[in-house]
DNA sequence: AGAATTACCTGGCAGC
DNA sequence: TGCTGCCAGGTAATTC
């Protein structure tokens, strides 16, 4: 589900209000996810404060002083956080929450942060603060989009030789770490590049190297301003939605007009992931 | 080595 | 009102 903007949303959403906050108890209600759970998260955790949240790529880091919480929603995962005896609204998954964070606020208030993931394709683990660079999912993460490590040179640079089609390729988080199918599609539409390009023809074009660098950035931001993409399951932490699937050109809209040319949207599969384009317009 | 499938899960939806 | 099959924001493991 969730890509760079999803995740950077559930952490603006989250910081404010339990950065700072004290563990009381942590309950886990199954074994595990894609990995089990890590030992006696309740015992390494509970007095711990929660000192900052950051994002890497799709990653979400709960900073605990010298232990790091590590959490990607996978596909259908989701942190909302409850006051104590808050009505739960999106209560009817309630058979998906896997982990439970029970924690006293800055104002000292009990607040309920829970792990919601119908597919369990999501990751829990903890780290220590040092092993945040060298830790196996997060080592071999390539560079923040919205940073200025993102240009058109670096790109071209990764599109040197590479056979890889820019589907595939800017897909790979070792190259880009944050973008997903639904970023990748749209990104591709804006700058009028095929999906199925392979990456190698554009090593030597360092103008739209750019240009694509450029819409990146902007696709992202664009969709961080409202919230990121609500597709089926992503809400905000609080139980809201992002209002960027109203903005989308090309993903979902198989069959609908393109809206630059007469040519429909098409819908192709690419490494077992749908591509939505349109063939006249992006080459 | 690098590229292409398959696996991991549940739920929702279209079609019968 | 079921059933069945297919599809879904992602990544890792396996196979070619």
């Amino acid at each position: 589900m969730p890509e760079l903007p999803e995740v950077e949303t559930v952490k603006r959403g989250l910081a404010p209000l339990i950065v700072g906050a004290r563990v009381l108890k942590v309950e886990t209600r199954r074994r595990g996810l894609r990995y089990d759970f890590p030992d006696n998260l309740d015992l390494k955790l509970r007095d711990l404060q929660i000192t900052d949240i950051q994002r890497r790529g799709k990653y979400l880091l709960f900073y605990f002083s010298d232990l790091v919480m590590l959490s990607h929603l996978g596909m259908s995962g989701s942190w909302r956080l409850l006051a104590k005896d808050q009505q739960d609204t999106s209560n009817k998954n309630s058979k998906h929450d896997h982990l439970i964070i029970y924690l006293l606020n800055n104002e000292g208030e009990e607040v309920t942060l829970i792990y919601n993931d119908p597919r369990r394709f999501g990751i829990i683990d903890l780290l220590a603060k040092e092993e945040v660079t060298t830790h196996k999912a997060l080592c071999k993460l390539g560079v923040e989009p919205l940073s200025d490590e993102l240009t058109g040179e670096f790109l071209a640079e990764k599109f040197v030789n590479k056979k890889q089609n820019l589907k595939q390729i800017l897909l790979d988080q070792s190259v880009i770490a944050g973008l997903g199918n639904i970023y990748v599609c749209e990104v591709l539409f804006m700058v009028s590049l095929s999906p199925f390009r392979v990456a190698a023809t554009l090593s030597d074009n360092i103008e739209k190297c750019s240009e694509l660098a450029t819409a990146i950035k902007a696709v992202l931001e664009k969709s961080l301003k409202l919230g990121g993409s609500s597709l089926k399951d992503y809400v905000h932490s609080d139980g809201s939605l992002g209002y960027f699937q109203n903005e989308f050109f090309v993903y979902n809209k198989e069959g609908q007009n393109c809206g630059i040319c007469d040519v429909t949207i098409k819908r192709v599969y690419q490494s077992g992931r749908s591509s939505f384009y349109c063939e006249k317009c992006q080459k």
